[in-house]
DNA sequence: ATTATATATTGACGTTTGTCAATTTGATAA
DNA sequence: TTATCAAATTGACAAACGTCAATATATAAT
């Protein structure tokens, strides 16, 4: 997953509302249906491309379908744009300064 | 600044390659136009686009105009993220443990 | 097999975005 | 002041994006 995936992808307030309530939790597409406000084919939309940048996974409970977000993939892609971006401020902490 | 800013600040190729180009160095326009193809124009554009989102740092010096990457704001904006989306990888790391 | 429910896909539409050419603004030099 | 160079702004246009209604697909229940 490189940068600009992972930018665009954050790069929506829809998006983020329901990554928000991805948070730490499974929810099914109709529950964040009803928490979003927005319709249904709009959040499946949504979730495809989250699906798609990989920073949801997927879990299917007979006719349901459960998101969780992907927290560790936030974590590696943010690592990622400061290493590219803020390399002073991250590089080291560790140097072995031979 | 909010994470909607960020993420579609850093959402388009052209912009990361400027920053790329701008991270730890300070280079004028025609410089970024010279060294990225596109028009001058279109390399303002971008520039504004970053300049709003306060992720670059500007210096007029005569005629030319140059610019930084803000490495501060970046990390920043990736703690928030990494705050927003990712709060159980790193919450703690210091958990005071009552 | 038929029906019912949950999610994904398609198609259409308006909005936003990236790009460039042309022009304007700002700053120095003559 | 006038001329020159660098950067920002404007206007136009095509491409990408977000949204919804309608439809299709998948799963379970009768």
């Amino acid at each position: 997953m490189d940068s600009i995936t992972f930018a665009k992808a954050m790069a929506d307030d829809t998006r983020q509302q329901i990554m928000r309530l991805l948070c730490c939790q499974w929810i099914c597409v109709s529950n964040i249906v009803d928490q979003t406000g927005v319709s249904q084919p709009t959040v499946s939309h949504h979730l495809g491309i989250l699906r798609e940048a990989e920073l949801v996974n997927t879990r299917r409970e007979g006719k349901q379908v459960f998101y969780t977000l992907n927290q560790d993939a936030i974590v590696v892609c943010c690592g990622i744009l400061m290493q590219a971006f803020a390399p002073e401020k991250v590089t080291s902490e560790e140097q072995t300064a031979t």
